[in-house]
DNA sequence: GCCAACGTTGGC
DNA sequence: GCCAACGTTGGC
């Protein structure tokens, strides 16, 4: 089982919509980067867990535990003209960009980004690295059992 | 809104 | 294959 982080701009989605959700289960779509892409379908399996962090906020950071819950398969939205994330070049036949499908573990007390830059445990996140932007990313194993830690209910 | 860092595109 | 121009991300 692997650990991964994904990030989500809490005003499109956040923890609390996750929870709202049929079944808590949310399609995570809308990836646009091929390294996050390439993450989502060679690495992620189900059973996998994710941090969900809230991006591009008032208090960017950790807000819950979900849970991969599906394998890869086409996101719907960049073959829809209509959505922001239509991407002209895919086709049904050659879809480029997955989504999977995540379900809400638990919210947590917010761990902001803040609060993560000064636990030494965590200085070589990826997360925390100059100029990092990947959206979905791996999370090391040590990482993972050093913010566990941290979380509150 | 600013801007650093990074990714993508496309001419050559 | 190079690289300039442009677009995006995301913290601040």
């Amino acid at each position: 089982m692997a650990y991964w982080l994904m990030k989500s701009e809490p005003d499109e989605v956040s923890i609390d919509d996750v929870l709202a959700a049929p079944e808590q289960t949310v399609a995570w779509f809308g990836v646009r980067n091929y390294q996050a892409r390439n993450f989502m379908r060679d690495g992620m399996r189900p059973g996998d867990l994710a941090l969900f962090y809230h991006s591009s906020c008032a208090e960017p950071g950790i807000a819950g535990i979900v849970e991969i819950c599906s394998g890869a398969y086409p996101d719907a939205s960049q073959f829809d003209p209509a959505s922001h994330y239509v991407d002209p070049k895919a086709t049904q036949e050659q879809p480029r960009w997955i989504s999977v499908d995540v379900r809400a573990v638990r919210k947590t007390a917010l761990l902001s980004l803040k609060q993560l830059r000064t636990i030494p445990a965590l200085d070589g996140m990826r997360l925390l690295a100059k100029g990092s932007r990947l959206s979905v990313m791996p999370v090391e194993p040590h990482e993972w059992r050093t913010i566990e830690a941290l979380l509150e209910q």
